[in-house]
DNA sequence: CTTTTAATTGTTACCGATAACAGTCTCCCA
DNA sequence: TGGGAGACTGTTATCGGTAACAATTAAAAG
């Protein structure tokens, strides 16, 4: 096989220099509308494709923006992805993706790997990074987005909520309702820190309330799912068969719960209301619907993408990290309201 | 701010060349444990973070591995990309993810715009392409992977499963347990040729039985919803109230379905069977847990990353292009069994 | 008609690594 | 003790584009 066509295959072709179809295939105008549709055609003859990396390596520009996230099984994360990456997809910017498995130590080698690229923005996802991660972000000397949390420390720009204050609103709203012996199903946290901070969350809202956070069964490692909701009830009520209220870490712990506490022939809301976090699509179909916070994952990843546009930005960059804080919307639904 | 140090830098902090740095960085043993830990000491002082796009340039040798999915708001596709990525990431290849929202002259553009980045591998999903983008991958030179079908003439190789066929075992199933008027909820097709599959195949069972095809609502355009599952059901309801079945074009849709049922006090599996497709965590837990079609998504990533890895390695690829082909499991649960 | 300015194209050096090949040094064996 | 193999390190050219600047030509201004 001949080896495939370059630039200066293309030049020759058309009767012109490397340069001028350099310039032709970066549409700066500089070259007259008769000699670039000349180059394409010859170049489309060829079957010539345009060489990125070379490209990259003199420019200094490689497109590339690195995302680490805790996994890709979880819709909220998919979401803010989907959006995300159609924000950098406009600007011509190419995602590397990356998951973490919820694990910081492959975070930080995750975060190595992809440094060697040489993106010119990074995105991840939380504040809590080991020291050497930590290190390489601030050291990378490009702009770093931390997403989907709003630490006390941020390292540079952040796109988020506090976790733990969307517990406040869901806390009060079930106390307001007459629930007090309220429990919260979440996992094993080496690792989420967002599922932590929304069980410290809970349980200061409790306290707020003078009300006892004890019902705090464990279930396994994150991602928790359906079944482990589902699991994470049926602990509970075995220690505390009077649980009037119970919050699911993510929505779908939430439906699980929901399940299991109707396997059990609990009325929901009657015996036992049920909340959870996300947003999902599975808390407003099903029966009841159920109440939940909505962190809006697309508007972080809306957010993350225009930040970037705005800082990559060679006119008019922001000064100093920003910091766009979003809201969480609180959804209530049947499954917690007074009957 | 002073330039990134680069490997020259690296050498010249050591006392070696650049050449023996590069070696050091590529662990291939031909440098003395003595040198390469003066090296990597070195590196680490001076802050050094290799540059991958140079060493591709002249290596010819990018690591990257292009991906296209529909969207990432869908469990299966998120599970075979987890797969995937995971797979590749051990054999130190970095996926290039794009989504092409289920419309094929975006894929056409965004596999024109992956190709410039020189991928070593290119995966698409289904096999269905515009002139254009078949073109382009058979002449990219490299080995194309088309995943989630088993086209009639694949391009190269092909990682899947015969969506029409999945609703073959599903059809009998029902008419076994005495269904005659079984609906199929799905979307508007223009670009989701795998749900379009499912229908299709979903017609030729029926015929097969003797039985008409007409319970086909559509449902606006991919992806599908829950609530767009729940909206079929009620208008296929309103057309045919004596539908004794119906089948999801996906779990979401099924689900939706499922709910919608019991939101008009039908009982399921009594009154109507439901089943979906997909093999999603909630047809598991639902109540009822709901019949569906596993088309293993994790493993169809898994089977991609081996046979990827396999292609490419430089001393025994296997000849010409293979054809994995993934048996979907049927999952009978409450939803369909006779009462 | 000459000078100025803008538009267009070309020349040269270089981005930061690695392939290919050429040493140098050590060790071992006849 | 000579020479060959093996282990390790160095030199040179190069991957395929683009930055920076130079040169050419055409159009506009005086």
């Amino acid at each position: 096989m001949a080896p495939p066509p370059k630039m200066k295959d293309v030049a020759d072709a058309a009767g012109v220099s490397v340069m001028t179809v350099s310039r032709a295939f970066r549409r700066d105008g500089t070259v007259s509308a008769e000699t670039k549709a000349k180059i394409l055609r010859a170049a489309d003859a060829l079957g010539y494709v345009f060489d990125a990396n070379a490209s990259t390596l003199r420019s200094q520009r490689t497109g590339f923006v690195a995302v680490i996230i805790p996994t890709i099984d979880n819709p909220n994360f998919a979401d803010t992805l989907g959006a995300l990456s159609a924000g950098l997809e406009t600007q011509g910017l190419q995602m590397l993706l990356a998951y973490s498995n919820y694990n910081m130590e492959e975070e930080e080698r995750l975060l190595a790997l992809l440094l060697q690229r040489k993106p010119e923005a990074i995105v991840v996802t939380g504040g809590h990074h080991t020291a050497r991660a930590r290190r390489l972000l601030q050291n990378a000397g490009i702009p770093v987005v931390e997403v989907w949390d709003l630490p006390p420390n941020p390292i540079d720009h952040v796109v988020g909520f506090s976790n733990a204050a969307t517990m406040d609103a869901l806390v009060d709203h079930l106390v307001a309702s007459g629930r007090r012996k309220i429990g919260f199903i979440g996992g094993d946290y080496s690792g989420d820190t967002r599922g932590a901070d929304r069980r410290r969350g809970f349980g200061v809202a409790m306290e707020r309330h003078g009300l006892p956070a004890l019902r705090l069964p464990s279930v396994g490692t994150p991602p928790i799912t359906m079944r482990d909701g589902a699991a994470g009830l049926a602990r509970l009520l075995d220690t505390f068969p009077d649980t009037d209220a119970v919050i699911g870490v993510s929505d779908g712990a939430a439906f699980g719960a929901l399940t299991e506490a109707q396997r059990r022939g609990l009325r929901v809301p009657d015996d036992i209301a049920v909340a959870g976090f996300g947003g999902y699509d599975i808390s407003e179909m099903a029966i009841p619907a159920f109440t939940t916070v909505d962190p809006l994952p697309r508007a972080i990843g809306t957010a993350t993408a225009d930040l970037i546009t705005a800082v990559l930005r060679a006119d008019a960059p922001p000064n100093g990290p920003q910091r766009v804080e979003i809201s969480p919307e609180l959804r209530l639904r049947p499954s917690t309201m007074p009957s």
